[in-house]
DNA sequence: TCTGTTACTAGAGTCAATCTAGTTAGTTGA
DNA sequence: TCAACTAACTAGATTGACTCTAGTAACAGA
């Protein structure tokens, strides 16, 4: 998947951003693992480059979000999330017991995909949607994991 | 409102649940202030009775999330929320600038209310739907005040 | 290569939420 | 009405995601 790192620099340079280690390292990962939480990216970063603060993972995420190169999610119950599709604009169905995300495509691509009958004077630029069911895995193994509401790792 | 306080006593005692002071005031404080965090149900708990532990109220709020008295939301970059609106399925329109919350009925009513193109094979309950905005008054303050994502006290 | 600025490291700090052990108080049945 | 059982509350420590700050390292334009 080298050949992609040259996509991932132009990508943080094209955002106006320093390309650093970091930064490439971070997007790599979200590549490969949608939806991760911070912790994820740190683990996995780390084994892409030996040692890196967390500190330093927050900052990147929390620029390449800034600069729209990255979407956070943060579903209830759950840490952040993140990841790297960000110019359509898809949803979200959540597995209450596990907490595995999946994307879901929207049936109207523009923000906001919907509009609600009353807006209460508000300005609305985003339709959130997030579905909450049992994923495959969970319906199969019928054990609850209380509190287990994260990314699968 | 003290006529009001015999149905919240009958409330508690529906959903199967002791009969306390603390939860009887909680479910006070949620019907004159929806969308109210825990640090606000405390205050206005303590208003109304003394001194009451942050713990108690922690537990009675679980207890009536659990009951399905109350309904428990969470915007990204919020803490948790709480309503008493449970019976219909609606939704929330929430101040991207200070976090104000508004509820929105569904056009659909039933859960879930939306259905996605593609569920991953998971089992869906629910479809939540939160719309991101402006509030009216923070359209008129141009001010931005940052990292102000709570609900109105 | 030099230099200014941005990014990273390290370590302390914040805060919502949780956990646990001991005490208090609703509720049920005598 | 009064025990006795058990659920609920108090107090205090703890967790964990996330933030803040000061000092150091490294990217990028001149």
């Amino acid at each position: 998947m080298d050949e992609s790192r040259e996509g991932l620099v132009d990508l943080v340079r094209s955002a106006g951003l320093r390309v650093t280690a970091a930064r490439v390292a971070v997007l790599h990962v979200l590549s490969r693992h949608p939806h991760a939480d911070t912790d994820t990216v740190i683990r996995h970063v780390r084994g892409e480059l030996g040692s890196v603060s967390p500190q330093a993972v927050y900052n990147v995420l929390a620029a390449f979000v800034e600069a729209g190169l990255v979407r956070r999610i943060e579903p209830a119950g759950s840490v952040a999330l993140f990841e790297l599709r960000v110019a359509d604009n898809h949803h979200h169905v959540v597995c209450r017991r596990c907490g595995s995300v999946q994307d879901v495509d929207c049936a109207v691509g523009a923000r906001p995909c919907l509009t609600p009958s009353e807006a209460h004077g508000y300005v609305l630029d985003e339709a959130e949607v997030t579905y909450w069911g049992i994923c495959p895995s969970c319906q199969s193994r019928r054990t609850t994991r209380p509190g287990a509401l994260q990314e699968h790792r």
